[in-house]
DNA sequence: GCGACAG
DNA sequence: ATCTTGTCGC
């Protein structure tokens, strides 16, 4: 079973966290959960996790499911101190995790072919953090990077396998689409 | 030293 | 993230 997460934000500082998980093989909708909240932190580049944090993982508790995977809306490794949202999300979960950022935030990397599939390395320092991954032909790429107990190569396998028809894996669209709609 | 910077 | 206007495509 795969999670997706995503938050949405409302007026001042309201906000509703969102879960969806997903059965791995069919993608269909197993269970989904929304808590609804305010803001306890402003969004600093570096410190999202400080801002999303809190409203998730009280979604993620109150899932009765366990997911095997957790799928989230930013990065994990590739982060400024090597440790975004999806590497705290696991940690605090003890649950695999990734996560997949829209927009380019730290190192450097080249544009991947057009190809679904293709992709290139995001390089900080001298290692690799993830990789621009172009999740469907001559559409903007996503960027991916291991959160907690999984790498690379699967991170990669995972989100392509996630993202059969859209540029965003299912579980993450389905999740922002909870959060802003409520269903 | 200054600016830019996941959502 | 959110807002807004306009365009493209199935």
């Amino acid at each position: 079973m795969v999670a997706g997460l995503d938050v949405h934000y409302h007026g001042d500082d309201e906000l509703t966290a969102a879960v969806v998980v997903l059965d791995s093989g069919t993608l269909s909708v197993v269970e989904q959960v929304t808590v609804h909240g305010r803001t306890t932190f402003p969004y600093v580049p570096g410190l999202f996790a400080f801002r999303e944090l809190p409203a998730l993982v009280e979604a993620l508790e109150r899932l009765t499911v366990t997911p095997d995977l957790l799928v989230c809306d930013g990065y994990g490794l590739a982060h400024p101190r090597g440790f975004g949202l999806a590497c705290h999300l696991g940690v605090l979960t003890g649950l695999p995790s990734l996560g997949v950022a829209k927009t380019p935030f730290v190192g450097t990397h080249t544009t991947p072919g057009r190809e679904r599939g293709s992709w290139t390395p995001i390089v900080l320092g001298d290692s690799t953090v993830g990789r621009a991954l172009r999740t469907q032909r001559a559409i903007k790429p996503v960027y991916v990077s291991p959160g907690h107990r999984i790498d690379l190569d699967t991170v990669t396998d995972q989100v392509l396998r996630l993202a059969p028809r859209f540029r965003l894996p299912d579980p993450i669209r389905k999740a922002d689409h909870l959060a802003r709609h409520g269903t």
